[in-house]
RNA sequence: GCGUGGUUAGCUCAGUGGUAGAGCGCCUCGUUUACACCGAGGAUGUCGGGGGUUCGAAACCCUCACCGCGCACCA
């Protein structure tokens, strides 16, 4: 009985469009992402990154919410109560700035509005534009709970902040300062240390003599308009040439001041002249030379970098043009000594806007962070938190252990505003949440850094400080998956908040840091290198699961990778291929109905397939669980398209093609591999999976099936060198009838010869059908060998003996080599005598194989009729 | 300067002691019971240089060179 094809009810051709945006809808209609704080199931947590409330989706949130998007997918199904919180950041500079720009067009400022207008600007602007990411989120197929959907202004987010402010500041961790700090001319605000990016300048070195005669000193710069405001000449204490001179003054030229030529440790006499110009207020190491030296703080530049206050014909002019200007009046009065030009130094800018950062010195607060970093990297080094991979533990450290006091007021509008105080007579109050300062006090204008409010991230989402059933079940979190970028910005300083509120409760168990991606030369994704890539296009043309798939791919942990569009379209034929094999299956009545044939009953075919299909689950489930998500993605690849597609399916098609028992044991057993992979690829492709399982199982969905479990006990490894076996033989005939120019279409009759006892007999009409050979009785013109098997072909007319001999002689040089190889170690002695057994062995059987065949190869060589 | 990663096929990358791998690209052939977004077959590497350890090194050690990244300094 022939086998009758099923009607398949599967689109003939795979269209991702078609298929995401309704099983999106049908996985929130079911709710199958919201996450239940009262469940008995193991929690398991991943707070999102929060992306910019201004933020656009770009390649890098694509790979950084694929591989979150994995483990949640993974975790649900292994039974897991799974929460992946999403949410956005406020954002503050960035947010503020793009207001600004709007009204910057209308001819506004935010002056014009006053404080009140602008902010309220600004939420409505969040209503209209912001937020596009998460709807594109969407597209991407995050599982994430949308109904505890965050925002680090919300409400609730918000007393967070108070409470957290308040419980610093009484325990003496947030102060109030006058110090040098980095502020950006244009944003008109400090900025902390990471906002703040260094790039390597040209600039001019130039050497400028103050004093005259006896009374002089030499010294370089590369700022000479900060000269007005400087108290002071420094010098190293055991200098020689300028020992004799500290103590005494020299005159400041420009504005010809006296000032004292002072003695530091901090001067390096190698660098420059020896001799440094102390501006206290404008530069930070200065700034530290001044207070223990006294030197006066002379501020000569306002808070747009314009020089004020100097008395000199300067007031008025930009920094930089001012720079030009000194050093040009210098020249001319004659004290410019020596410059160099360009010259290379490193110059901080704003990471924000690019403006070129101004030292200033500003009353700011500030957080104290000695010991609340303490406990941040004691939190690694005992263990509690696990950064993934450890190579990048070191640059975590190093940063916690020698961080600096963080600037956390900023001049801006938008943002949590700083709740503090100040009374008639300078008291100063700190309000928590709930609490109102006593009539007559002002709150300070300025709002927390941006990051202040992230660092509550992974509780503040969950409800705290109220004692919530979320936080209760989901604190701490289980994993946070982010990019090594904003290891500092960010992961340090949830580490530092969560261990102080938390009462020392870390806010995850491990940190599982991916790289960026890159273009496909490896190049860093710039718009000014115009190599950037949008990732909705990607998905537009190729589909969510392609390009899940191919970040997935190249996430090996902590590395970046590169990316290109072709990749993407290999992942797409990758899914299509899983499409039309599961076609494949329906059209031959592949199930799942009832229980799995016993295991020992099976042929070898399928006892291999299922042996294959173990070891893979056994494989990615590990990898996955140490998130190494590109090697998880390689096995699940080769498996589905290797094994199963090029052989399993090939192999299968002679018991289809048979029908009756047989061809019901292969359905079965089909079904079952199909519905195990499947699962297994759901949390990386989940869109094509989810279409593919249902059309065949009938099920419901797979986002809540269950994972499969590895040692099934539907395991035999010896069917894996069965198989090995029948595959050399099927690729040897197949490369025979390649080189004898044989259309892979054409039937051949042949006799094989030898597979009794290679215990191949039962595949005999498998090998048959993968390789189109007839069975013939008689009349072989041609015999090829392959291992103990011998193959009669009944070729009609003379064979190619030229094709033949070429092909014999390149396996004959494979073997003579091979023998070489092993024969070489075998006569060495110190390999005899130290190498293990198992290689011994191992060398042994490779000697006596290679010899075998070289011995067949040159027998069958000496057979060919002479050309 | 301190720390850290890298140098493997044309390109991008796996491979951490036992006969060099993948994807893409390349060459030849090709519509066979799913799939040309496919199938079959094939070519391609003194594993950056030098030295060492070892029976055996792409892998371990030393050294040099060159790329990268982070941090600090840059008066």
């Amino acid at each position: 009985m022939k086998s009758e094809k099923k009607e398949v009810n599967l689109a003939p051709a795979f269209t991702p469009a078609d298929i995401e945006a309704p099983l999106y809808q049908k996985w929130l209609d079911a709710g199958y992402f919201k996450a239940d704080a009262t469940s008995k199931k193991p929690p398991f947590t991943i707070v999102i990154p929060p992306p910019n409330v201004t933020g656009v989706l770009h390649i890098g949130h694509a790979l950084d919410h694929t591989l979150q998007d994995i483990l949640t997918r993974m975790k649900r199904m292994k039974g897991f109560e799974a929460l992946w919180l999403p949410g956005m950041d406020h954002a503050g500079i960035a947010t503020q700035n793009v207001v600004e720009k709007q009204l910057a067009a209308e001819g506004k400022s935010r002056h014009d509005l006053g404080r009140e207008a602008f902010v309220k600007k600004v939420w409505e602007w969040k209503a209209e534009s912001g937020g596009a990411i998460l709807d594109q989120m969407k597209r991407l197929g995050d599982s994430v709970d949308w109904e505890r959907e965050a925002f680090t202004m919300d409400a609730n987010l918000s007393t967070a902040v108070l409470t957290i402010f308040k419980r610093l500041y009484d325990q003496g961790l947030i102060y109030r300062a006058e110090r040098i700090i980095n502020w950006c001319p244009r944003c008109l605000t400090a900025l902390s240390d990471i906002e703040v990016e260094h790039q390597d300048d040209a600039g001019e070195f130039v050497s400028v003599r103050y004093g005259d005669g006896e009374q002089s000193i030499v010294v370089a710069t590369t700022r000479a308009e900060t000269m007005m405001g400087d108290g002071a000449v420094a010098v190293h204490p055991d200098d020689p040439r300028y020992k004799h001179l500290v103590g005494t003054e020299v005159m400041l030229p420009l504005v010809n001041r006296m000032i004292p030529i002072i003695a530091d440790e901090l001067v390096d006499p190698d660098f420059g002249t020896g001799a440094v110009k102390v501006t206290a207020a404008h530069d930070p190491n200065d700034f530290e030379m001044a207070m223990r030296h006294n030197v006066p703080f002379v501020v000569i530049m306002n808070e747009h970098g314009v020089m004020a206050g100097t008395g000199t014909e300067f007031d008025g002019m930009d920094r930089f043009d001012a720079r030009v200007a000194v050093v040009a009046k210098l020249k001319e009065l004659g004290r410019i000594v020596a410059e160099k030009r360009p010259y290379i130094h490193a110059v901080g800018h704003c990471s924000r806007c690019d403006t070129t950062v101004e030292p200033r010195l500003s009353k700011q607060w500030f957080v104290k962070v000695a010991p609340l970093a303490k406990a941040a990297g004691d939190a690694v080094r005992d263990g509690r938190v696990k950064i993934e991979p450890e190579e990048l533990a070191p640059r975590y450290f190093d940063w916690v252990d020698g961080m600096h006091d963080w600037c956390i007021s900023r001049q801006l509008w938008w943002g949590h505003q700083i709740p503090v105080y100040y009374g008639p007579n300078d008291e100063v109050v700190v309000c928590g949440p709930g609490e109102t300062p006593p009539a007559g006090y002002t709150q300070d204008p300025d709002v927390l850094d941006t990051w202040f409010s992230s660092a509550l991230w992974p509780f503040s989402t969950l409800g705290w400080p109220a004692q919530t059933p979320d936080l209760a079940k989901f604190y701490p979190t289980s994993v946070l998956v982010t990019g090594y970028d904003i290891l500092f910005f960010w992961v340090a300083r949830m580490m530092m908040m969560g261990l102080f509120a938390m009462d020392g409760v870390q806010p995850f168990h491990t940190i599982a840091l991916h790289g960026l991606v890159r273009d496909r030369f490896g190049k860093k994704m710039s718009k000014s290198r115009g190599n950037t890539v949008d990732p909705i296009e990607f998905m537009d043309k190729y589909g969510s699961d392609a390009l899940r798939f191919t970040l997935a791919r190249g996430a090996n942990p902590g590395s970046d990778q590169a990316l290109a569009e072709e990749w993407i379209a290999g992942a797409r034929n990758f899914a299509t291929k899983l499409w039309n094999a599961t076609r494949f299956a329906m059209m031959n009545g592949a199930n799942v109905d009832g229980p799995l044939p016993a295991f020992d009953s099976l042929d070898g075919i399928s006892q291999w397939i299922l042996t294959r299909l173990d070891q893979t689950v056994a494989e990615v489930d590990a990898l996955y669980e140490s998130y190494e998500f590109a090697k998880a993605s390689e096995i699940i690849y080769h498996f589905a398209w290797d094994d199963l597609c090029d052989w399993y399916l090939e192999l299968s098609k002679a018991s289809f093609a048979a029908g009756g028992e047989s061809a019901k044991v292969s359905a079965r057993v089909l079904g079952h591999v199909l519905d195990q992979l499947l699962r297994i690829m759901h949390p990386s492709m989940p869109f094509i999976t989810e279409e593919l399982w249902c059309a065949f199982t009938g099920g419901e969905t797979l986002v809540t099936a269950t994972w499969p479990s590895a040692n099934s006990g539907l395991r035999d490894e010896s069917s894996i060198s069965l198989i090995t076996q029948v595959q050399e033989l099927v690729t040897e005939i197949r490369r025979f009838r390649n080189d004898q120019g044989i259309k892979t279409s054409a039937k051949v009759g042949a006799k094989f010869i030898g597979l009794e006892s290679a215990g191949l007999a039962p595949y005999e009409s498998a090998i048959r059908q993968i390789t189109r050979i007839e069975s013939i009785e008689s009349g072989a013109s041609a015999k090829i060998e392959v291992g103990k098997i011998g193959i009669e072909f009944d070729l009609t007319g003379a064979i190619d003996v030229g094709a033949e001999r070429a092909r014999l002689t390149k396996d004959l040089a494979t073997a003579e080599k091979d023998r070489t190889t092993a024969k070489v170690k075998l006569d060495n002695e110190g390999f005899m005598a130290k190498a293990p057994m198992e290689v011994v062995q191992e060398i042994r059987a490779r000697l006596a194989e290679t010899s075998a065949d070289i011995e067949r190869i040159t027998a069958q060589l000496a057979a060919l009729p002479q050309a």
